[in-house]
DNA sequence: ACCCTGCTGACAAAAACTGACAGCAGACCA
DNA sequence: TGGTCTGCTGTCAGTTTTTGTCAGCAGGGT
């Protein structure tokens, strides 16, 4: 038995007992000196395991888990940012917490260039309406970018055609399915086109009168309020 | 210096070089000798680290990146099992599969009583529209269970209170904020209120005339189609 | 053939770990 | 207060592991 899998043993053992469990017997279970074991929970204390011993009680351990060295690539690694970042912003305060928890500990043994990378907001969990990957989505991005006007064609659940000059707000997902949140002229109110029902666009050169992130407010208290509403 | 600081300092400097890096190199940069280095790699190796090295050629290290131990708390695990479940559910294919793979590693070096814990179904990440969170949403998740109507008590963005009866759909989140989507009887049509401003909530005996199912995948298609439409 | 490089085994020296022993200290109980 | 149970630390000889030196094999490129 080496060393590491003699460490982990005792935190093993310590998850068991309920009580605390004096040296003695841990040093009887993993068949080491009363001395070797002292040094070994220094050792796995200085390792982050959280162990409290008194004079007379024992050892207790607090819950948790020694993750052992693992190998993970960079995209792996964004994963798990990605993921930990969506954790922590739930509402849900104690899983919140220990996600922040998380993402410190792994961000602190993160060399410069991945702890970069950690915590880009580039990889800030997207709100939900997300962005979306389709082949005309860079011309949908510039208009986006440059708050210009978009000529769609689009075809709606039953084939029917329709070419929209639209003022897109924003491009995300709902479920699987991706849509254009945009404010449609001819409609004159806020409409959502699917992605996939779009068949071509046309950047327009004319500019929307309006701010793309005013429209994406107002849009937003459209949809809670339950009523789309005319643009003031 | 430890070995184990050694072993991720042979990491970094091949992560620093973007050509090959010979044992020599490697020796000199962390002082030891060539002999001593030859055997760190095989244990970098054995540890996973995917290192290629070729006579005449030196060292080569594929991107990734050895995430020492780390004490996690069981919630702490908890979290990032969320986490990863939530990025491995993704579109976003590369993504999520990195995640996946982060979950086979991570899952793989956990003891039985926290890997059940890890995999638990009950950690699966919700639909896009999650379950809320809020005193009065055991009553609205048993009108929804149950497919009964409610009687709400809701007040708007301008204060304006009204007395709904709906037929509950689904609650979720948009954004931070959590609502339900419902078939509303006094407009006829569906409507979004935000959960935060139902000041009270009643569960009423009758139940709803159609399937909640039924409602949901028309809801969603009246959102998709820009329009809201009257139950058929 | 020569040069550059990775690789492995053997073995003595160096370093780290272990167990036994001694002594200090805290908590609890009679 | 004393006794018991327990955690803690230092010292040192014995044990184990790691390291460096040396030798030799092998591959790729010129």
């Amino acid at each position: 038995m080496s060393r590491t899998e003699r460490l982990l043993d005792i935190l093993q053992i310590l998850r068991r007992h309920r009580r605390p469990v004096s040296g003695a017997v841990l040093a009887q279970e993993t068949g080491v000196s009363l001395r070797t074991l002292y040094r070994d929970i220094a050792t796995l204390q200085s390792m982050g395991a959280e162990i409290d011993g008194e004079p007379g009680m024992g050892y207790v351990l607090k819950p948790g888990f020694l993750l052992p060295p693992l190998m993970l690539s960079p995209t792996e690694i964004e994963a798990l940012a990605l993921g930990l970042k969506w954790a922590s912003q739930r509402t849900d305060a104690p899983m919140g917490e220990a996600a922040r928890n998380a993402m410190a500990k792994v961000g602190a043994v993160l060399p410069p260039e991945l702890r970069h990378r950690f915590e880009d907001d580039a990889l800030a969990v997207i709100p939900r309406w997300e962005a979306a990957e389709r082949e005309d989505l860079p011309v949908i991005r510039q208009a986006l970018g440059e708050e210009r006007k978009l000529l769609l064609g689009y075809a709606d659940q039953h084939g029917a055609r329709s070419e929209r000059v639209v003022w897109p707000i924003t491009v995300g997902y709902m479920d699987a399915t991706q849509i254009l949140a945009a404010w449609c002229e001819l409609r004159g109110d806020y409409r959502h086109f699917r992605v996939d029902r779009i068949e071509h666009v046309t950047l327009l050169p004319a500019r929307m009168p309006r701010r793309r992130r005013d429209l994406q407010k107002e849009w937003r208290d459209t949809i809670l309020q339950n009523r789309p509403a005319a643009p003031s």
